[in-house]
RNA sequence: GCUCCCGUAGCUUAACGGAUAGAGUACAUGGCUUCGAACCAUGUGGUAGGGGUUCAAUUCCUCUCGGGAGCACCA
């Protein structure tokens, strides 16, 4: 890499005039007067030589060994150091991305390391929403970049099967509706149960709030599921089919999947022995009748891991969970939990008793990724109140306003609904809150996935034109064009990209890139003629062209996004 | 009361502590007999407020204001 070489150099520089710095900083200037590269070394360094920045500059740029990488080396003003590179790098480095290969920086875990991203996670019998979109669009597109930077990437996928709201919608199923609809029910299409499920468990909640008999009969059924005995055992089995069979759906139109599927219920038993032998090692104290972890001395709450009734919580199938986790596939070197900022409290407590059970297995190995919520203008989604935006729902509806404002089929437009939406989600940063509207939110031109994908689709436009790309260029010194070696340039930065992306669990990163590897190539595309240019000229615009649409292709892989040839 | 996250043009947002804060959208104007106009160009408009650290602050520290989340038997 580039990069790499420019950075060998200018530690080499450094040796000369004895000066050791570990942080050698190399930028991108954001502005093309300023070279290629720019260092701010010397400005740092001016305190600790107590020197003039300049003159170190000056005297670095003395040292710096002669070769035919940089072409110029200027001093700046306080005293920065900006480095023109001879062209024909990034040259190379485009034809080796026409051929399909990307050196990526290996991640800095290193190599192979394993490591498990941990998303998705919807709750059963409930309805799969823009929230679980948002997260699942992090969660995929991680994973592949993870995977990208040279890591053995496990998904896994913890889903709530059981808990208060499943007790709701079995009562209300139990109480409220006949054999015979019940029976007319799971007859109809997944979606339709799916729909009837929601609305089982809205009319359960009513009558948890409102009637005294409903609400002891619920947590009787909330505690028959623990110990899987009872009568609603049959009824709840099937609806929680019904759910895996929905969110397979879903993962499938998302293009996800996942090595392990958990669910929640299958952890109580476990939960309850860990957590009994955490109180034997001191670790979980008795309190009021509960089992707890008393955090104070760590600046950590205290939270419940086993209530007074003798059931695990939350937190106490959480370490049953990590245990499994940590276990199932050998060793882990670090395990992503991508789930909203309210379990904060909740992780950093769990995390904390996984520790103090197993140092070596699980001290810095768990990270959880507070990714942000989706928010409505209304205010929370919420399931109980019926305000939710479904993750289905959405995809249909810009698919709908895709086919109404071009002339398409339906399966293009399919891969353009699921890349503008993905792409709305993935272009902001995680930590901070979408506040969702329907109007606005999936756009389909300027900084979006069809813009993306339309400028792709340009470039193989362009290829279908010509039979073979022939590469005669030796040198493009002299008939580069500003435009060209705009995009060469950043056609250079990719694999960086893709590495600090992943140093910094950022999709985003990789979304904002591809937006403006987009932007530059149209600029170029309007200003210069392709094909009816000379012909050296010609081909190396073509390269050009091959070059964008395969970092393109491949950029949009690491967000999840499939391509089409056509739009 | 304590802890954490966020605050950038009207709206949605970008920027390892770096040079003139970059886009999209909306609005106004111009560009298809020319490789795809879902495109391109020009213009208007912005770091919530005060103090501090630094050669350099949207970024770090501190206070104020505003929004969100969490702090014992829910998941």
């Amino acid at each position: 890499m580039i990069k790499d070489k420019l950075l060998t150099n200018l530690r080499t520089a450094l040796e000369k005039i004895r000066v050791e710095e570990k942080e050698v900083s190399l930028e991108y200037p954001s502005n093309p007067d300023y070279g290629d590269f720019a260092t701010s070394i010397a400005l740092k360094l001016a305190k600790t030589l107590k020197k003039n920045p300049l003159q170190i500059a000056e005297d670095i740029k003395k040292n710096f060994p002669k070769d035919d990488l940089v072409e110029k080396v200027e001093v700046i003003k306080p005293g920065f150091i900006n480095f023109w590179i001879n062209s024909n790098y990034f040259l190379d480095f485009a034809r080796k991305t026409t051929e399909g290969t990307f050196d990526f920086p290996e991640y800095h875990l290193g190599k192979n390391k394993k490591l498990m991203i941990e998303f998705a996670h919807p709750n059963t019998h409930k309805l799969f929403h823009i929230g679980h979109l948002r997260n699942i669009s992090i969660g995929e597109s991680l994973v592949r970049i993870f995977e990208a930077v040279g890591n053995k990437v496990i998904r896994s996928n913890y889903q709530g099967d059981v808990g208060l709201h499943i007790a709701k919608t079995l009562w209300s199923m139990k109480n409220q509706t006949s054999e015979k609809e019940l029976d007319e029910i799971k007859k109809k299409s997944i979606h339709e149960r799916m729909q009837f499920l929601g609305k089982a468990y809205s009319n359960g909640q009513v009558a948890y709030e409102t009637d005294k008999k409903a609400k002891k009969q619920i947590i009787e059924i909330n505690g028959m599921i623990y110990k899987k005995q009872g009568d609603v055992i049959p009824l709840w089995k099937e609806t929680v089919k019904w759910s895996f069979e929905y969110f397979d759906e879903i993962y499938k139109r998302l293009y996800t999947k996942f090595d392990r599927l958990y669910p929640e219920s299958e952890f109580a038993d476990k939960g309850l022995k860990i957590c009994k032998q955490a109180e034997k090692k001191g670790i979980l104290k008795k309190s009021e009748g509960a089992l707890v972890f008393e955090g104070e001395q760590y600046g950590l709450d205290t939270r419940v891991f086993i209530n007074s009734l003798g059931y695990p919580t939350y937190e106490g199938k959480e370490v049953a969970l990590a245990e499994k986790e940590f276990s199932e596939f050998g060793e882990l070197d670090k395990a992503i939990h991508v789930v909203t900022p309210e379990q904060k409290s909740f992780f950093k407590v769990t995390f904390k008793v996984e520790e103090l059970l197993d140092k070596k297995k699980f001290k810095n190995k768990q990270f959880h990724l507070a990714y942000e919520w989706v928010k409505l203008k209304e205010g929370k989604m919420s399931s109980r109140t019926g305000n939710v935006v479904e993750a289905e729902w959405l995809v249909d509806k810009t698919k709908e306003k895709i086919l109404e404002k071009f002339k398409l089929d339906k399966d293009p437009a399919e891969i353009i609904a699921i890349a503008a939406v993905k792409y709305s989600f993935l272009k902001q940063d995680v930590f901070s809150q979408i506040t969702f509207d329907i109007n606005e939110s999936i756009s389909l031109d300027g900084n979006s996935g069809p813009y993306i994908l339309y400028t792709f689709v340009r470039t193989q436009s362009v290829l279908k034109k010509v039979d073979k790309i022939k590469d005669t260029l030796t040198s493009i010194k002299r008939l580069i064009e500003v435009e060209e070696k705009h995009l060469l340039v950043t056609l250079n930065s990719f694999p960086e990209i893709v590495y600090e992306a992943a140093k910094n669990l950022s999709p985003n990163l990789i979304a904002n890139y591809l937006y403006d590897l987009a932007q530059k190539y149209n600029l170029f595309y309007q200003k210069h003629k392709i094909l009816e240019a000379e012909e050296e000229i010609r081909n190396f615009r073509l390269l050009l062209t091959n070059a964008t649409g395969q970092v393109i292709k491949n950029g949009l892989y690491l967000l999840g996004i499939k391509t089409v040839n056509k739009m």
